[in-house]
Parts: C-alpha cells; sequence; structure tokens
DNA sequence: CTATAGTTTGAAAGCGCTTTCATCAAGCGT
DNA sequence: ACGCTTGATGAAAGCGCTTTCAAACTATAG
C-alpha cells in the first residue's frame, strides 16, 4: 500500500481553512463551552441529568462549532453503531425496494442508518450476509423473508435483536412480523368466486416459501367455504417471476385445462400470465379474469390495471424497523401489521352469463 | 436510558461459551502467533515486510481464533471506514435497484460496503444525504445521477472522491461516468424512422434533467438526418412517472395531433403511454408504434413487450463502484460506459401502406 | 573485528468517545 | 450545627486498532 494521503496525526500548525465537519471532536466542545467532555457526552446521549445552564452552553457550543459525534469513536467506545443490518432479497426487487425505503424513513430520525445487504433468495447467501452485518456490528439486524432457517434466525437473536418479516416465529429476542397471506389469499379467490367464477387457476409461488403456501391456502378455504371442489390440475407452480406466470399460462393451456379466471401468488406472475394469455389470443378481463397479489407501483399501468391484492411494502418496512427501535431501546416491538386489503381493478370482472 | 445490556468492561472471568466472533481482538492473536499485536496490524494491512514464519504464525491464529477485525476500531484509527456512500434517487426505483446491486457486488470481494441514502430527486435532500455520509465517515461517495449542483459535487470532491454518473463533469477528485443518452434517443428515433413512421411524438423527460434533453436532442437529430421537419406540438413534457405517459397520451390525442409512433424518454413513461392509448382504442403496434428507453426488467413483459434502448443499469452500477475503488486506491478511475443498444421487440413495427 | 547502514519487530501513543469512580456541593433530619 | 444521603460534575481508564519511534538484529564494508 503506497500510503494514501491520510493526515492522521493531528498537525499543530495552526491554519485551520474551514469548519472542517470532521475535525470538530468532543473536546474542543467542552472547551467552548467550558465543561468536561464527560458532560458533553452525557448530554449527547441524555445519560444523565445535567444542569439546565450547562446543557445550553453545550448546546451553543455544538451549534456554533458545527459538530458533529464520530460515528467510529461513538461505536468503539459505546459498543453501539447506531446502524442495524438489514438482510433483503433483491435491493432491485420491486417489492423489497419499497420496503428498503420504508425502513430508510423509520430509522434515519432515530439516528440509525440502515445497512442493506441482498441475500438473493438463497440460504447460503443470507448466512453470510449475517456474518458480514455482524462484522460491521451492527445493532440489530431485521431480515425480509428469506430462506434461512428459523433456526439460524432464533440463534442469531441471542447476539442481537432480530426483526423477521414473512414468518410466524417466536424466540427471545426475535420479532416476527408476519402478513396475512392467507387471509389475502382467500381474499383474491372469494372475489373471483363472488363474479361469477367457479374454475380459477391458481399460479403459485416456490413451495419452500412460506408465504406461496398460505396464499394457496387462502385459495383453497376460499373454494372450499364456495362449496367449489378443489382441482390440483389447476394448480400450476411458480417461482415469483414473470416468467413463471408466462409458462404456467402456456402449461395451463397445453393441457387443455378448462379456466375464467387466474389467481397469481404475485403480481409479477401476473403480468407474465396477462402476456401469456394476450399470446394466445385470450382478453383479459373479457376471457379470463386475473387477480394479483401484492400490488405492486406498477400494476396500476398494467394492461389491463391489476386487481389484486394490496400488501403495504413501504410501511412493512417502516413497521419492522420501528419493532427494531423498540427492541434496541429495551421495549417490547408492539407493531402489528394492516389487514389484507382487496384492490378491484380492471383485470377482473364478472363472468358473462 | 436503562442501560441494555451492553457487556462492556470485558469480563475478567473465563467461562468463554463459543468463540465469539465479536470478542476476539488483535492482541489475543497476537498473543497466540507469540508475535506483537503491532505485527498482526502489519500483517492484517499488508503495510509492511514481515517475515514468512511470522506471518505464517499469525495466519494460523487469525484462523484458529476466527478473529475478524472491528472495522470501527480499524476507522477510528486509521481513518478510513471501508465504506462508501452512494447518494441514490429512490432505492425502490426499478433502474436504480439494478445500479444499487451492481454496486454492492463490485464493492464486496474489495471489502467494502455501499450506504445507501436517497435523495428523493431533490436538490435539498441529496446535500442532507451527502452530509449523512460525510457525517458516517464514508470514504467516497458515488452519486447516481440526481439533481445537485454540478458546483456542490465538485466541492464535495475536494475532500472525497466522488463519481457521479449521467454528467459530463470533469474536476480534481471526481470522475463522471456518463451514459450516451444522445446516441439512445437517436437510435430509438432512427428504428422508428426506418420503420417508415414520420410523425413520431415525443415523451420527455424533466426539463431539468440532463439525460432528458439528451434523449430530445438525439430525438431532433434523427428526425433532421432523415429530412423530417421537427414538429414541437409532438413534444409532451413527463415527469419519468407512468402517469406522466398516460397524461401525455391523452393531451396529444386531445390536442388532435396525428401520430403514428411513440417515443418515450424512459420505459415507465412507455408503459403508462401504452396505457393510455389501450384506452382510447388505439393498439400497440398495429395502431401506433411505441419505443421506450432503458429496458427495465419488466419492459420485457410488458403488453406488448416493449421495444427500448438497454441501458446497462447493473453495469453502470459496477462500473461507478470500480471506479471508486480505482480512485480509493489512488489510481485514474478508468472505466467506460458501454454504448447503448436497440432492443427491438413488439411494441415498434412497420407502418402500414 | 568494529563502525555503519538496513531490516524486522515491539512498545507506546493516540484516534474520539463512553462510562466508571471519586469528588464536591447541596439538602435534611435531629 | 453535624454527619449523611443525593445529585451533578470531572478525571481517567479504556474500546481495538494503526502508526510512529526506537531498539534489536543482521549484514556489509572498512
Amino acid at each position: 500500500m503506497k500510503s494514501p494521503p491520510t493526515a492522521r496525526r493531528k498537525t499543530p500548525s495552526a491554519a485551520a481553512v474551514a469548519p472542517d465537519t470532521g475535525a470538530m471532536t468532543i473536546e474542543r466542545v467542552a472547551q467552548e463551552a467550558g465543561v468536561s467532555p464527560s458532560t458533553v457526552s452525557r448530554i449527547l446521549n441524555g445519560t444523565a441529568v445535567v444542569s439546565g445552564a450547562k446543557k445550553q452552553a453545550v448546546d451553543d457550543a455544538i451549534a456554533k462549532l458545527g459538530f458533529v459525534p464520530n460515528p467510529m469513536a461513538r461505536g468503539l467506545a459505546g459498543g453501539r453503531t447506531l446502524s442495524v443490518g438489514v438482510v433483503t432479497q433483491a435491493i432491485d426487487s420491486p417489492f423489497y425496494g419499497a420496503a428498503l425505503r420504508g425502513i430508510e424513513d423509520e430509522l434515519d430520525p432515530a439516528g440509525y442508518s440502515p445497512l442493506f445487504v441482498s441475500g438473493h433468495w438463497n440460504a447460503t447467501a443470507e448466512a453470510r450476509c449475517i456474518d458480514v452485518l455482524r462484522s460491521r456490528r451492527v445493532d440489530g439486524i431485521v431480515v425480509l423473508t428469506g430462506r434461512l432457517p428459523d433456526q439460524a434466525l432464533i440463534d442469531c437473536a441471542k447476539n442481537l435483536p432480530v426483526v423477521v418479516t414473512g414468518r410466524t416465529l417466536d424466540a427471545p429476542g426475535l420479532f416476527a412480523l408476519n402478513f396475512d397471506n392467507f387471509e389475502g389469499g382467500r381474499l383474491a379467490t372469494r372475489h373471483l368466486i363472488e363474479l361469477g367464477h367457479q374454475r380459477i387457476a391458481f399460479i403459485a409461488g416456490n413451495d419452500d416459501h412460506p408465504d406461496a403456501n398460505e396464499r394457496l391456502r387462502g385459495y383453497r378455504a376460499a373454494l372450499e367455504s364456495a362449496g367449489i371442489v378443489f382441482d390440483p390440475a389447476l394448480v400450476v407452480p411458480g417461482e415469483y417471476h414473470e416468467v413463471s406466470g408466462l409458462l404456467a399460462v402456456n402449461r395451463l393451456l397445453e393441457q387443455g385445462q378448462r379456466f375464467t379466471a387466474i389467481f397469481a401468488a404475485n403480481d409479477q406472475m401476473a403480468v407474465g400470465a396477462a402476456l401469456g394469455l394476450q399470446r394466445h389470443s385470450l382478453r383479459v378481463p373479457e376471457d379470463v379474469s386475473l387477480v394479483g397479489f401484492d400490488d405492486l407501483p406498477t400494476s396500476v399501468y398494467a394492461i389491463p390495471p391489476l386487481s389484486t391484492i394490496h400488501q403495504p411494502a413501504y410501511e412493512l418496512g417502516r413497521l419492522a424497523a420501528a419493532a427494531m427501535l423498540n427492541l434496541l431501546a429495551g421495549k417490547p416491538a408492539a407493531v402489528e401489521m394492516p389487514a389484507p386489503r382487496l384492490i378491484t381493478r380492471e383485470s377482473s370482472r364478472r363472468m358473462r352469463g
């Protein structure tokens, strides 16, 4: 290493150019305010009661000097980093993107920063992510769904507060925030049934995906309570990607299945399915009604605009982050997911007589 | 604060439970290897020549103890954080998401971590982002497009290496990585012209968006070189969002403009435009050909699949990150963007008769 | 065989902050 | 008035690492 110009040792020469954000230390603030560094620290963290006069003096000094505490030093000394790790599956997924923004928005005012890492829907990668985060000494970890075995999370929660979405799980130091996928699946299916559909195909999500199975359960429950017998031939596996939807429709049609509606376990597959139907000259919703799941921002602009189950991704992120902040403060997580909601748009309509 | 269970002061009692990732220090490694902490540090950083035998001993000790250096201590002592800040516009945008993943993938093997913050297409917010990043002591900043004035970036580059995409700019410590939007606009328009279209509408991006203006320039250049007179009435402003596309089409149609093709300055607007056309019973591509810009992953599944200009978002992220790593290493950035490429799908076709 | 330059290594001084511990002032009962 | 509890403050000891400085060797030359 050719020693990059890291001006480390403080140059004792005066020659200050600007109020250089970085160079200000708690000690200078203390000096300026006429107190000890300890007192400044206490005020900064609210760790102890400080007399009003001194607090004022310190606040003024901080403002005047434009002091910003060095997170590294804080982390080293205090054992906290004011950062929380977020294991996401794909930072570029339309669904998780919104959740990440929610996390960001919630954490920021509390002074915490998120550290995003992508697990790419792969348990091994996720485990590595957690290692990375721990080596970065994050104060807590938020796991968005993922394929990691429950036990791995439980173990992790022994050392760090953990918030996980997309599963139901209970362990010390861990909080699970689950969306009611069963109810969502039920709502979507019931909607189609109410429109007069009887032969409703279901494009499922990946089998090892708990969400997907719950949605399937909801589908079956709705069918059952309407007295429609469940036909396994109408359920096609998918992978939560657009192609899956396309392929699923092809398969259904090749097999000569009769159906007047499709419920896709997520919007991406629904969009793929719409394309598949169009390829076979089937119109949505005239020939086939279509309902998705997630309510991605783009689904409003699908052709035709997609009926779907609204899953509040942004909200999910905020709630997960809020839960984490509570855990970090030693309080119970105490947050709850909103209930699933059906959004009726133009991809579903009453069956023709 | 009720003093959360931060086991700070080292408990001298033995009772080690597991090889606790966190608790290992460079000192213990030194002890194990029978050398001084300084030597371990030197080996860790390759800062100086160390005899082969000792190096081996230290490497063994590190492996045996599962030692992971504490980034906070490193940052404090060394003045570097091994993290680079990334100012993105919307972490949940389909386009930037891919870029972020590229950055992540490129930085990771080099031992750097990205720190993402969202500017929400707002110069003030972006400026705040940069402050946040600097307060977090990042080693460098990557700015993905954004509205920040050039000068702000130049100033920032005085203290930190900066890589910025989506503009052309030259300053010390700064590297700009620009995509040839002009050429992209030209390619898209020429494609439509070659298909026999003469009246080509253009849905523009936001005016203060340099990309958008370049694309417009490309559009005009293609028109001109084909001898088609530019008609300002065919250019409608947009905002790079789906709605804009929808609104633009409405406006065009209300004004009674004649056109047989639309070139939208990005895919999101193209999708909106497609919906708008459908609402007016105009079919794509039978009645109107449509070309977008960006080649979002979802554009393959649009109805119909969208012809567009491929913009390598993921690659862009990787390149920006690679440039940053070079800058950080004191080398010239030395990376170059790939050229725009036209992707022909089903939304554009030869004009009838 | 000693003086000199060149290497490798260790000791120790911080980096900027938090936190313990001791101190110094008040406040209070008797 | 006098010991005693509280409460606010400061001094100082780290947190785990990097880096300077000097010591301890080793080699080269005179």
